[in-house]
DNA sequence: AATATTTTTTAGACTCATCTAAATTTTTAA
DNA sequence: TTAAAAATTTAGATGAGTCTAAAAAATATT
């Protein structure tokens, strides 16, 4: 059983994987951990000793099938916890991430099977992130950045990417939420900001937002 | 904000303290934490800086009103997920404790107070225990061990002693829950057992089981 | 290709919670 | 009331996770 701190670690270095960048080197953790790279390796050396990660020194990491079976376990937890502060006890879309970040450690396989059980087994957490199942099973996301769309495409938001709490609240107050239907009448070129039509209404998105809002057409 | 480990002395020394044992001894913290007396001193050492606890050399230790506090804000948040489980989840109530044993340590305000809006401010939990208020204050509990009861007096079941898994398996088979009636009908002199009508049903108790078993007149 | 820069690792130290073994204080009993 | 027993504390060590500062390796630059 990895402790809480592993946990933490295996969660990071799966992220930093999916996003393509392999192997995860020590630098790019120790930033996601917001520590330092010294700490960083000491870390990825005990994650190698339990056959968590490979690990070359210089090189990088990588999760093993043990690993990521690991870091997928923690994830299923953090969205299943989330679907549950949102759906459930009412919280906003942007309150529930650091709760949930306490919440995914707790062990106990019943509770977890329990949860999503009550939840009737969603698909999905509140930002569109999908929830591996009880197997470890990931859907697959099929999704582009909003930013990469093309003008006129009708899309459908299908999750947001970063979440960060300020970029949440925005979205929130403009209405683009997963599930809702998203048409770019036109690009800027000057700062690659949208005009787009969200729910029959017309909204400007900068660059940075609509990188963080995932859609397919 | 006291960790993890802090959390859980101070529910100990609170629970012995209630339990009549004032000031509460270094070998009896021990002994109810699982771990070696000169653990348990070091703690209290900390505590006592911290202020949770007084706390002299030899004499023993006594939470303070901070002290107090912070032991019921934990008891509170253990009952009320003790509670979901139970009603929410459709845990047995044998199976709660490990796991709130886990969940009472997490942080965030809203989060407990959500919950109890959820449960629609449960007064008691599961095995009949009071839950205390946001304020921390507590329904003081008048009741009685089964027992100490006159034969032929009627009663209610309040509240289940002890938390042992097997006693509230035991319990569960008989049909002993909290709101249940009961009235003895009997008492053997030579072990002190009981036979009692529990909702109808004839029933015989041991000495042991009926010491657990909190009745109200 | 040699040097400068960046990245990564090592070495040694710190805190937290724990332990064992030894010392000290309190309590009990002869 | 003095010796024996029990309870408690201190001293020193350990492992987890972190840090800073310095060394080593890899990468970039001229």
């Amino acid at each position: 059983m990895p402790s809480f701190t592993e946990e933490n670690y295996l969660k990071a270095i799966y992220r930093i994987s999916e996003a393509g960048t392999q192997p995860v080197l020590t630098n790019a953790l120790a930033q996601a951990m917001s520590t330092k790279p010294a700490s960083a390796t000491d870390m990825v050396k005990k994650l190698a000793a339990k056959k968590f990660i490979s690990y070359q020194k210089y090189y990088g990491a990588n999760l093993t099938a043990k690993g990521k079976a690991e870091a997928l376990t923690v994830i299923r937890k953090h969205r299943l916890w989330e679907t549950f502060l949102v759906q459930t006890l009412g919280f906003a879309w942007d309150e529930v991430h650091e709760v949930a970040e306490q919440l995914e450690h707790i062990q106990s396989k019943r509770l977890i099977e329990k949860l999503d059980e009550f939840l009737s087994f969603p698909k999905t957490d509140p930002h569109g992130d999908p929830i591996p199942d009880s197997k470890g099973k990931l859907q697959q996301q099929h999704a582009i950045a909003c930013d990469q769309l093309k003008e006129g495409r009708l899309a459908v938001i299908t999750a947001v990417k970063d979440s960060d709490s300020a970029l949440l609240k925005l979205l929130d107050k403009i209405g683009a939420r997963p599930g809702k239907k998203i048409k770019i009448l036109a690009r800027e070129t000057y700062d690659e900001s949208l005009e787009v039509l969200l729910d029959g209404q017309k909204v400007f998105l900068s660059k940075e937002v609509s990188k963080n809002i995932l859609v397919t057409e």
